[in-house]
Order: structure tokens, then sequence, then C-alpha cells
DNA sequence: GTTAATCTTGACTAAATTACTCGGTCAACA
DNA sequence: TGTTGACCGAGTAATTTAGTCAAGATTAAC
């Protein structure tokens, strides 16, 4: 799970499609407009969207883009998965020459790097467009909600 | 909190060092050819370590780097801070001319990159350097160990 | 049909960042 | 005083980011 200026830009545009979703479609030029994003650059991470399903799009005059489910049932974490290729964290990808999977010893921070993944993608994965919308986000650090984001993960 | 190959290679350097301390220093040269990390990047990545007090150096000959603290007590969260300058995470810091923070509404997404940040942290302080040499850092995401993460924090 | 709005695609590019290299200086020890 | 290694700063190649630009395709309304 990489985290990039280019996932952030994708959530804040679904975030902003989501909220001002009315049934019919929104132009991309509209939200390009309200989140101060080049029109240009939306296309791009819309086009990724698209094919990942998270968003329907309505051609011609009046058209523009719809979200692929409901609010609530998309997932940040799917945001981001589709418009940021994923990262290979360490070194260790398979059929990397000196990787730590390959003849050396296994690298010593492969595990922490996976386990950090798990922990980013677990917990994106636990918020919804829905609760970004309705600023239901903040507030969690001091309680950490495991078994509800465990569920999130479950249910995935 | 700042995730790129910068903060990886910081974090590699340190764990072999605590794996292979034996109370002498330890040349850069060595975690160079071990880690496979170039010898003049290491030294960059070092001298942000020795300002943030995660490692001691002696210098001349027989000299090298020693840890700073004992590894159960150096944090992965404060080796990768020492590194990667925090990031703006939002556009939204004070004085940003166009920002959330501005004239313009807040915008929609603060809240969840903020704890998102919280979350990373949080994970990444729960981790010493002890931790990651002694392999005992998977098996986590299944049963988030909640009581002790919040203990790391707090303890912080 | 024609036109206009909008999505769709691909190539190209400026700026920033990353991951280095290079050349040297300083400190300690033999 | 020579060697070993930490220290320091400038420079740079490769990569990624965040776009621009120019064309086309699709549909709705006129």
């Amino acid at each position: 799970m990489r985290l990039s200026t280019k996932g952030r830009y994708a959530v804040m545009a679904l975030v902003d499609l989501a909220k001002h979703s009315r049934g019919e479609p929104i132009a991309l030029a509209e939200i390009a407009e309200r989140q101060e994003i080049s029109l240009s650059y939306l296309e791009q991470l819309f086009a990724k969207l698209r094919v990942a399903g998270l968003v329907k799009s309505v051609r011609g005059p009046g058209g523009g883009y719809l979200l692929g489910h409901a609010a609530q049932d998309t997932r940040i974490a799917d945001i981001i998965l589709a418009v940021d290729e994923p990262i290979r964290a360490t070194r260790c990808s398979p059929g990397a020459p000196t990787g730590c999977s390959g003849s050396k010893s296994r690298c010593l921070t492969h595990d922490l790097w996976e386990e950090l993944g798990n922990q980013i993608h677990l917990y994106l994965s636990s918020v919804s467009l829905a609760d970004v919308v309705e600023q239901r986000v903040l507030g969690r650090s001091g309680a950490l909600h495991c078994e509800q984001r465990a569920a999130a993960i479950a249910a995935q």
C-alpha cells in the first residue's frame, strides 16, 4: 500500500463526488474546481477509478461520473489501490537478483514492512467514503476499535 | 509520518547495527556492504540519526557507530522521523494561501489523513529495534494488540 | 444531421524528490 | 605522520509526480 498525493487526490475527488451526488452524474470540471485539482489530472485518475469499478461514467451533455457503489460500501483502501500501483516496499520481490528472497539472506525488515502495510490497509479498509463525508473519522486513535476493524477486513 | 525508501534504509541499517553490535563500534562500511546500501548515502542518514540521538559515533581507527539506546528502547517510528522530514499530508498547512485552514472550507479529507498518520505512528511506535532483530513482528494483524499499542504511545 | 458537452486516450513535460557520487576535512590512534 | 574512519557540502542521474496538450469518441439536445 503506497501513500502518495495521487491517492489523496483520488480520495478527495471521490469524497467530493459522494458529497455532491444527487443521482445525476457530476462533471469532472465541477470537482476539479471545488477541489482545486487540474482537470486533466483528474481525468487520468478517474480513468483508473472507472476500470476498478469505483465510479461509473455517463457520456455526452449532462454526463459525468457517478459512484460505482453506495458511499458506505466504498472503502478508502480500494480508492488508493486503484490509482497507486502497489509498491514493492522491500527489495525482496521475486526475481530480483540480489533480493532477500533470492540466494542471499531474507532481509531483516521484510516482515516489518509487510506488517505495516497490513496495518495501513486494515485501517483504510475500515473507513468508508460515507464516514469521511459525515466526518466520522476522528477519535479512534485513543481507543482502537479492534473488533470493528477486524470485521472490516474479514468482510472483504 | 512519511514512508519512503529513505526511512526504510535507515531502519535496515539500524537493525543491522543492532544485530551485529557487540559493544565495540561498527564501521559504516560494514553495514553498507551487508545491506547493499551506498556508503556515502549511509553517511547522510547516520548524520541525521546522530543528531537525533539514535546513534553515537566514535571517530578514528576502530571507530564507527553504536546505538544511542538499548535496542528495545529504540522505536521504529523515531528512526523514520529522524531521517524523513515530516510531510504535509494535506494542503492545509498554516499559512498556505488557498489551504483549507484559510478562507476556504477545511478540506474534507483532513481528518482522515491526520488519523491515518496517527495509526501509522502508533504501530511503528509499538515496534522496537529488538522486536525486528528477534523477528517478533508478524502475526499482529489478526489479533490487534490494542492495549499493548496504546501503552506504547502512552509511554512516549 | 449538426452541435455542444463530456468522457477517453495518448504523448509529452516541468518540477520535485530520491538516491546516490565526489572531493575533501577532521579526529584519533599506531 | 600515516592510516582509518567519521564528517561535511556540493553536485547529479534517475525516477516519480503532477501536471499540460492535442486529439478523438460518444451521446443529448437542437
